[in-house]
DNA sequence: TTCCGAACATTGTAGGACAATATCAGAGCG
DNA sequence: CGCTCTGATATTGTCCTACAATGTTCGGAA
């Protein structure tokens, strides 16, 4: 591995990069995942302990956790006494991922129509309410919107095991590996089946929130995968 | 937290307890995990390093890696500066699971009834003929069959990281906790509720198969939890 | 050419040390 | 008597070095 390939390589001890006290595993792993999901380290690039903590000026320790993070993530494998390959998802496996979503996802609009909590219901009306007011003027305005709106889906829902699985879910990475093609149109239709998931919800209605969500995510699912193969891989 | 409370604190260099190289970390989450979910390490026990590298006499490098883990799979909850501590499942936590692995082996009964792969169906036939041939005669036989039965529908279901999110759901601790109060009726009827799900995957009926597994794990996750509401907590 | 073994590379683990930080007990003060 | 603040203590976070175990590679011999 180049030690270009990474920003930290050149002034380890220099500027703002020397993470406070109890934050240097997360450091490393956020600079890795971001080297890693920007390519900047390509597919199969083998990850050396040693390197890493010449490059990060840490030792093996917090080095050694952060892999075990990446490698539980997915976007690493580990290869005893051979290092660490960057393993980023294939096409298959991110389709995967996207059905799997789509399951947990549509789980978490029926229930949060069917939740009557009152109190939850005002928090998610407010929480969405931007998205009613006005189109998402730029891509970061809506990636930004889309997290919040699933985000309050899954607070209504109201199933935190729920919540933290799909987080767990690599959705970012898949946002990132499925790259930036999201054109104005397919944003106002994204924002149009937010709505209409929204309208779902508030109505109590938990078969019409489930099968909006599941069409929303089956549309966003097919986009990524036409973007996908148009990749030459 | 007692040294009695762990098996390995008196040798903890003596007979086959050494494990090889490369295998302390598991031993050590083998260990804690089989002591947490036995009871033997009580809900809110603190797990201090220093005692767990003595008590297993080994470095706190490994037992740190292996508190990792178990906080990954919720075990555990690491404070900063404080230590571990045993935390146990909720009954809403276990109800909350139980909700999201009805919906993935749904989808996995939906996946499995729709693949046409010839060779994978005549794989999945094979693997559940013995729940068609005869009834299990006691717990251990039925949990391996039950076991069997669902990793083989995963299995003709073909998506691998379904199958992974489904074995970092924690199931074999929810059973533990829930414990064992099957009954031989109700072992009957999970072995009938398995064999109608098979019917209908293999009559490539993905409604049918995704309504029987839901039925069968709504009826399961309700035993479940009147067991969970007797227990006095 | 193929197979075998030795040098090499890399991770796995040990053990000690210090820094950072949370907890707790007790002194001092109102 | 109760409250706050401070110091002692406990514990984790990190670093460092060293060695063991094991996979890889490459040269040499049959």
């Amino acid at each position: 591995m180049d030690a270009q390939q990474l920003p930290a390589a050149d002034e380890p001890a220099e500027e703002g990069d020397g993470p406070r006290h109890g934050a240097t595993v997360v450091f490393i792993v956020e600079r890795l995942r971001d080297a890693i999901v920007s390519g900047r380290l390509k597919l199969g690039a083998r990850l050396v302990e040693g390197e890493l903590t010449a490059q990060f000026g840490v030792s093996r320790g917090p080095v050694r956790e952060a892999l075990r993070r990446l490698a539980a993530d997915g976007l690493i494998e580990l290869v005893p006494h051979r290092g660490a390959i960057v393993r980023r998802l294939t096409r298959r496996e991110i389709a995967e991922l996207f059905q799997i979503r789509l399951e947990l996802e549509a789980l978490a609009a029926r229930l949060a129509a069917e939740n009557g909590d009152a109190a939850r219901r005002r928090q998610f009306a407010e929480a969405i309410a931007p998205i009613f007011e006005s189109k998402p003027r730029c891509i970061a305005e809506y990636l930004w919107e889309n997290a919040t709106f699933h985000e309050a889906v899954y607070a209504l829902a109201d199933n935190e095991q729920l919540k933290v699985l799909a987080g767990r879910l690599q959705l970012p990475l898949i946002m990132a590996q499925v790259g930036n093609i999201l054109t104005p149109e397919i944003l106002d239709l994204s924002v149009t089946e937010h709505r209409a998931i929204a309208a779902a919800i508030l109505d109590s209605d938990p078969a019409g929130a489930r099968a909006a969500m599941c069409a929303h995510l089956q549309r966003a699912a097919d986009v990524a995968d036409a973007q996908r193969r148009a990749d030459v891989r």
